[in-house]
DNA sequence: AATTAGCACTCTCCGATAGAGAGTGCTAAT
DNA sequence: ATTAGCACTCTCTATCGGAGAGTGCTAATT
């Protein structure tokens, strides 16, 4: 095994470079034309042989360029890419984005996973974390009709749950105001788990079934409320997807549930950072080869989540990392100013 | 103008089937070869001839077989098809299906289409007309956090709609109740037709502005919650988006908010009939060459929309215009059923 | 010892060509 | 009115060859 000059790392850097921007094979005589580099197609051609050796080199067929290998994308993301910082411009467009979206999170994830598709043309996709430590703030029922009755319950962040009971024997909107009114009395403030505790403490409650309804329906996790793909077109319009089976089988790749697993289990395999780039088969993960994953947890504590960026291989990781460190951050910084109102408002009354 | 004789009928019609069936141009040696027509394949090249001067049928090149002309797919559909019905186990499947679903709308739409899109392995869209004869059922004002309140409306049919709002003055909880109650006492029961002449009639009310914001409330048009579109990707599969370029056109083309726009001025351009089939560019709407539309509306009265399939012209209509229907039924019938239970218990009140 | 010029070699890409096959249109016979 | 016969057209596929791009290796150069 050879070690990784300075010379031959600036050539896989720049191999990695030009084939990500154009997704052709790199030839020596391109790097050499270069000023960059002021030596001869040959010594390129020497250096290339040097990095195929080492694996993180290969070409496709004899007469064609270079590529990188899957481990000499990992290479080039550990040690040698430049990360392209996010010019002022960019911030104003993204942070004018996303004022629209008012004080809930489940209006700024969608609008911030299409800014990034768009942004990095590819698919982005975020989940959420529903925590058991989200209070509940207030529980309605509302006779919809003889024999169905629906329950609301509102979360300290602003999320509405919802569900239809059969409730036996019918109970008019009369009564089950009342109900409610016990209920909020008992129960505002609370989160599941408490709740779940009042009920097993004890056995002296009416409505004790109706309590534990309500404990499950705040923490129950609905895939398609917490988790906001898009870019699945933009993606696919890569070369990498150039006919119509490698096409659909990206479609079937990027499914919502496919990938809300997959991220989830990158960013929560025990290692530490809170940034990863997962590149190709991975055999610690069940990540296909030709696909990357970059991605960020969020926070803070008390509101977390994964943003990702999914797509070919081929990816701008230098580009894309810290655009979506930078959401990441902007992410947890909004949530945040949410909880820290919260805070206030709750000394304040 | 020739005739349509039964016979150049007969061969009309088998040309749109077999086309339909395996997407190749059909040839006068398969015709004449089943056994049905008993002629030669020269008769069933005069024929072809003819069916061409009267524009049913054209060749893509000179010695290929014979496809279907746009008019001559409608004519199939006016007069020629035989529509598969659907057998008993179908039935149940589907019946057993929709069992799953709930008492609410929002629960039953994005399971038909999801039964409709795999059934007839085309994208599937259900759109719906949110009436303004959907009364008010209960109000509630949650306090947030400092400045932010959420407004939450329950409808008569389960739908849940929220809005945050920044009120000034601060209303603490107890505050907002009085309101919230207040507002029931005024409002439950009304359409917002019927809060809106409630604001413009008398102006002694507080919170005039926050009632008005109710009536707004109530009747906006979400269009993601109103709409539901699957089987894009089983749709995807066909031959006629075999490259790329003509499957990311499709996927533009079945953006869900086109297709809505799409379906519902199809079916509200004054014309009678409760099912209609679109078939390639029709002048009178905006539908591209190539795709047809096979729509149904639903009822009843109080409750509308439109159930439609979208692809490419190569459908098979005869398959998908009863399913489409029965559907169509369907939910019909079952919103029925909803909102007699409804009556039954105003009665019952 | 590192670099490079030179050159044969390999592989892809592209266009031309040719033959097979499928299907038609037309004519003349039935 | 139908059909057999046949020349004609067009597609499809395979094959071929040349141009071009790029490499690997060797020998010369710095």
């Amino acid at each position: 095994m050879n070690t990784l000059t300075e010379r031959r790392a600036a050539i896989l850097s720049l191999v990695v470079d030009e084939y990500i921007r154009t997704a052709v094979p790199v030839s020596s005589k391109f790097l050499a034309d270069m000023s960059e580099l002021s030596v001869s197609p040959a010594t390129v051609r020497n250096e290339f042989a040097l990095l195929e050796a080492n694996g993180l080199l290969t070409h496709p067929h004899t007469s064609g360029g270079r590529i990188p290998t899957e481990n000499g994308y990992r290479t080039y993301v550990e040690q040698l890419m430049f990360e392209e910082p996010i010019v002022e411009e960019e911030r104003i467009t993204v942070e004018h984005q996303l004022h629209q979206a008012a004080g809930s999170v489940d209006e700024l994830l969608p609008l911030v996973s299409t800014i990034l598709a768009s942004w990095v043309g590819n698919v982005a996709i975020i989940t959420r974390r529903t925590e058991q430590q989200r209070e509940l703030l207030q529980v309605q029922l509302v006779d919809i009709s003889g024999d169905t009755t629906l329950l609301v319950c509102v979360l300290d962040d602003g999320t509405v749950k919802k569900k239809f009971l059969t409730i036996y024997p019918y109970l008019n909107q009369t009564l089950l105001n009342q109900h409610a009114n016990a209920l909020n009395e008992l129960l505002a403030g609370l989160t599941s788990l408490e709740i779940k505790n009042l009920v097993k403490s004890s056995t002296d409650f009416e409505l004790l079934d109706l309590i534990s309804v309500i404990a499950d329906l705040i923490v129950e996790e609905n895939m398609s409320e917490n988790t906001y793909l898009d870019g699945i077109e933009v993606a696919l319009q890569q070369p990498e997807f150039s006919d119509q089976e490698s096409m659909l089988e990206a479609m079937g790749y990027l499914s919502i549930y496919r990938l809300e697993r997959l991220i989830n289990s990158v960013m929560t395999d025990g290692r530490d950072p809170s940034t990863r780039i997962v590149i190709g088969r991975d055999d610690d993960e069940n990540i296909s080869t030709g696909w990357s994953i970059v991605a960020s947890k969020y926070g803070p504590d008390t509101n977390t989540g994964v943003i990702a960026v999914v797509g070919p291989t081929r990816m701008a990781y230098g580009y894309v990392l810290p655009r979506v460190r930078y959401l990441a951050g902007l992410i947890t910084q909004l949530n945040r100013d949410l909880s820290r109102k919260n805070i206030l408002d709750g000394s304040n009354d």
